[in-house]
DNA sequence: TTGAAAGCGCTAACAG
DNA sequence: CTGTTAGCGCTTTCAA
């Protein structure tokens, strides 16, 4: 009495075959289509072992029966989860705002490739510690505003290839994708040269890795036409702080003709600062943001600002785990930035 | 001669007994602790089947031996994933903006919720079809603008438990997490008339699901008054569109004296096209705007608006797909709503 | 080109 | 409280 396999929805022993709509296995498959699970297996996966014809029937029947893989199978049998974590810091807090469309557009980015080669993106955040699913991933991917240096160690440890969005000349032994910060910083030092500006000065917290590296920039171009620019203290990322570090810029150095800004939302509070002081933007004093948001586009007067395609970023940080993962060679890596000429 | 188990990266094959650093399954530690792997794996577990004491050796030997469990075993065992595929449009159009920290604090409250629950968050854009991995999630959150009918149709299809964020009047057959939107839409126009105006005009795609609903409670608590207010046709969300949305209306209501946007992007540029009119804003017209964004919130003048608390949504939509999950009813449920009054 | 056997690491069900 | 047995669904050998 050997008892029929009987899974099917239908349930009738003598009905072997399964039905559309029911839980299928490959084995299931195979018995429909009249071959091994091992060629379901194939077939799906478009081996070169398999027959052409065997493979279009075999992907026939699974359309019609509507089999759905099981990924868990497949990665306990292959010791793989072809999942990567990404690392985001999602709590935007007052200093560190997580302001526009930045951090979902590298998201967008990292998606986009990686679940088109196959993979599967995890999202977590760094609080809670990391969770066994997030351990199981075959790759990380850090974002977040940088500061993550304790994230990087703690997920360095673990000793899975590991990809980190920031300041590229921070972390040599990383694989850094970073925007070109220091080029960014020496388009608009440029860009104040060509206008004449004489007066400069750069707006944002330099503890920052990505900020200290456009100040780098920023200086050095410069320099070479013997300018020095003010570098008051920034405590934050908002529109308030801009404000208030360039009334405080314009007390002790009222000469000022120029500001270039970490952020468009920096740069709007120095505008802003600059009209309650009677200053005119951009006939007195020019004025360049950083990321280009629509934010500042759309500002007025429309903000001028350095240009970095996020979504590009994203793809980058997407190849180049895959290509840690799959044992390639992967180095770190410095994005094209331009300058966004608007009104100010 | 029994070969005896060598996984061991030790490699002698009279130790079986493993090292730190190696690649351990249950059964390894089971050797060490001197158990069975069922053992381990309820100590592990913290089930009540298992002595105290024992528990605390086998977590220890696990902790020591830098043990990692392995998720796709588990999940193929107990035929799930712990995995949550949420749905976002990740692309910002120009039509379509994603604008501020809305997606991405909903993602963190998410996250947040359903990783402290032993649940992964699996991130899925909607190009390229449904990937294996997401078709074999427990559940599926569906974020977006509002738009994504053909998505949820799709996702629909699957019989996966599934809780869309938008607006919950139009889908009653769904589980729906949105804001009160029409609620949001009577505060502003009760504070329009706590202020005494009288012509006002409501700014906003009514197409959209949840803009229509805040358009039905605008009119719904004006109408108490006997006030019919303005509705100019709003091609998009950017501050353009609403700048040039309210020259169209100034042309035809040069005596218009409150306006109402959907967000605080077009609210922004309703108070530009305002300016350019020479209306000054509060005295001569009132506005209030949606999101209660940071860049709203530092505008100049700083801008009235709508708050919505994201993170508390993100952890509802988790808690809600959780539910359904785990068999538990959950219907669908509308976030409280309240008016920040700034300057305008 | 196809198939049979074996096993990835875990846990439910049933003894003991 | 602990253990034995079995099997989740897939794919890498190896053999035909």
């Amino acid at each position: 009495m050997a008892p029929a396999k009987s899974k099917s929805r239908s349930g009738h022993v003598q009905t072997p075959l399964p039905v559309p709509g029911d839980h299928l296995t490959m084995a299931d498959l195979a018995k429909v289509a009249g071959v091994s699970a091992i060629t379901v297996s194939r077939a799906l996966r478009d081996s070169p072992l398999v027959n052409a014809e065997t493979r279009a029937r075999v992907r026939q029947v699974a359309e019609q029966y509507g089999y759905a893989f099981n990924v868990s199978a497949r990665n306990l049998r292959l010791r793989r989860s072809m999942t990567v974590a990404v690392v985001v810091e999602m709590k935007p807090s007052l200093e560190r705002q997580m302001s526009g469309p930045y951090p979902l557009e590298l998201l967008g980015g990292i998606t986009q490739e990686l679940t088109s080669s196959g993979y599967s993106v995890l999202l977590t955040s760094l609080q809670g510690g990391a969770l066994p699913n997030t351990q199981a991933a075959d790759g990380v991917i850090l974002l977040g505003q940088g500061a993550h240096e304790d994230a990087m160690h703690e997920v360095g440890r673990w000793g899975k290839p590991m990809v980190v969005w920031g300041a590229v000349s921070r972390h040599e032994s990383q694989v850094v994708v970073g925007s070109d910060n220091r080029g960014g910083g020496a388009l608009a030092a440029e860009r104040f040269i060509a206008l004449g500006r004489s007066r400069p000065a750069f707006l944002g917290d330099r503890a920052h890795g990505e900020f200290a590296e456009r100040f780098d920039g920023f200086v050095a171009s410069l320099s070479k036409y013997g300018i020095v620019p003010q570098a008051p203290v920034v405590s934050a990322f908002t529109v308030n702080a801009g404000a208030k570090a360039v009334h405080a810029l314009l007390d002790q150095h009222p000469q000022v003709d120029a500001l270039f800004a970490v952020s468009d939302l920096l740069a709007i509070g120095a505008i802003r600062a600059l009209i309650e002081r009677g200053r005119r933007v951009p006939e007195d004093v020019s004025v360049i943001g950083y990321d280009d948001t629509p934010l500042g586009a759309t500002y007025v007067p429309p903000l001028s600002s350095v240009h970095q395609n996020f979504v590009d970023a994203g793809v980058l940080l997407a190849r180049k785990v895959r290509a840690l993962i799959e044992g390639e060679p992967a180095g770190s890596e410095t994005l094209h930035t331009h300058l966004v000429v608007r009104a100010t």
